[in-house]
DNA sequence: ATAATAGTGTCTATAAGACAGTATAAC
DNA sequence: GTTATACTGTCTTATAGACACTATTAT
């Protein structure tokens, strides 16, 4: 095989040897980690199934910037390992789990504010959005010494309308600690502008009034990311069933979508439509009054309806 | 307000002066670009409108690595730049065009193969997929000296079924060049496996045989991702509206979803449902046999149907 | 018995698909 | 006239939504 030479009468083995590294100042990489779960609410009545909730992992810095402040796992990523592995790593150090549904989020360092986000130099940052079944997660120890705590999260519109010429929609996006002792809110606001021939949307964070708590960097906009990618994807994806154990019944399947979707459906309709994607079992759970039928994920579905 | 210290004492003004840079090696960071648009097939019969295909931009590259072989636009992004604003200038640097849809894509340097994907150093790359209307690209010239070049676009199933206990989904990338005289193809295999309770999906990208030509580092995925976005967002997004000019035909508008969605649809199902995405102009477009009217974009949709 | 959950049947409204038809231009 | 494109009407089928009903357990 002949030797290709560039401009400089380099082949490639020359070149590489001659390639200055140090050359560029170059920004440094993290990932952050979006882990979700959703778990069952504290129960009142004894008597009624429990309501589900989505949460979210959240680290309490210990160090500057946003010393004191609750963040996403993350951290820096190291020069020979890929930003998936990375993101493995801090999801073990946080949780010791190691059989993990993971997709990539989103990567910060877009504009000119976010190459201020992080005071320290500029860091470009790619999310991982990961999903776990709770049952996983209840015998594990944390073993960094960080306090890390679940976050209940929950976005919920305030306002949808015209603001001259501009569509405005707004939502609450507000986060409260397990114990319930920190309560972080951020308001947020999506505006979409007709700028023919076609539409641009841009979306703003804001500090909730009332809530003291922050989150550090901007990791509200991947939690936000996070959730619309969730509600999106869980209706023509098997992304629910990461957040189930392998047997479930179908009204826990039901309770896993509403909380998602943020909305109760029937349940006749809901059955009819995820039928082709679960399989029932022989198994029976005792819990509720009349005990339910167990399913699992149907692994045939997504050749029928993905093929 | 109270000065927060962390462990060693320290406020953040002091961290951050003590802060040191050059602690770590960092990876390198590039923006690259895939740019799309969808133009019209050089026309035989001259009686006939003439048939569309997807079009992205590429250029040979004039330096090692990969020196001769054809990648996607990009390069390394400034320490005061955000990703986005290296895409921008990027396809400024390109083709002249400022005012584009832009949108983040993929973020590549995930696994250890990835980890190696540049032979020069460790290169991570945010990807950004552009949407680019036909019209507003012809009077543009390239500035920079490289070779730059339109090729078309082609992704089709080649097979579909189980083998063993997965399911497989293979296909055909074929690139092909302005004046035809560049065909670059991969073979995509994807497959499905239950890994229960949730499947796991792998996909692997091949050279295809009878094929010389190949693309610089792995930027084949991007191709790939993007088709696949595309594909998906037409149907709920006014993405389809940024390949074409203000003023276009129905039938112009359905050409672009065929060629996006790789399908023949029918006339009047198609208007049916794309009607209330679109305002009727007076403007009468002279071109195929019975005229035809102009059509908007119409901006009430996004409001009616996102909100 | 009553409350709570599990599970099914069916009517209706809406959307998607198929296809036949009419209309208006170039040649 | 023929051919190619533009545009509409309507029947059929599939899917989504609403709601009423039965079934089985704990208390």
């Amino acid at each position: 095989m002949e030797l290709l030479r560039d401009k400089n009468g380099l082949t490639e083995q020359e070149f590489l040897q001659s390639y200055d590294l140090a050359k560029y100042e170059k920004p440094s990489v993290t990932v952050d980690m979006l882990l979700l779960t959703v778990g069952d609410k504290e129960n009142t009545d004894i008597r009624k199934l429990p309501e589900k909730e989505l949460r979210v992992l959240l680290v309490k810095r210990g160090e500057h910037p946003f010393l004191g402040n609750w963040a996403l796992p993350g951290g820096f990523v190291g020069m020979k390992e890929g930003l998936r592995e990375a993101a493995y790593r801090k999801i073990k150090d946080e949780t010791n789990v190691t059989d993990i549904y993971l997709e990539q989020l989103y990567t910060l360092g877009e504009d000119q504010e976010e190459v201020e986000r992080d005071p320290r130099t500029r860091v470009i940052s790619t999310s991982y959005m990961a999903l776990v079944d709770e049952s996983k997660l209840k015998p594990s120890a944390h073993r960094t010494t960080d306090e890390v705590s679940w976050f209940s999260v929950k976005k919920k519109p305030t306002f949808s309308g015209k603001q001259g010429y501009a569509f405005v929609e707004t939502y609450e996006l507000t986060l409260e600690s397990d114990d319930g002792a920190i309560k972080i809110g951020y308001q947020i606001k999506e505006v979409y502008e007709s700028k023919t021939p076609y539409p641009v949307k841009t979306t703003r964070y804001e500090k909730l009034d009332g809530y003291e708590d922050g989150l550090a960097f901007d990791h509200y906009k991947l939690i936000d990311k996070g959730l619309e990618r969730l509600k999106n994807k869980i209706e023509y994806t098997p992304l629910a069933f990461t957040l189930l154990p392998e047997y479930f019944t179908l009204s826990e399947l039901q309770k896993v979508y509403e909380v998602i979707l943020d909305k109760k459906l029937l349940k006749a309709n809901f059955r009819r439509k995820i039928a082709p994607m679960v399989k029932k079992t022989e198994i029976i759970q005792k819990r509720g009054h009349r005990p339910a039928n167990y399913y699992q994920f149907n692994e045939e579905w997504q050749h029928d309806f993905m093929g």
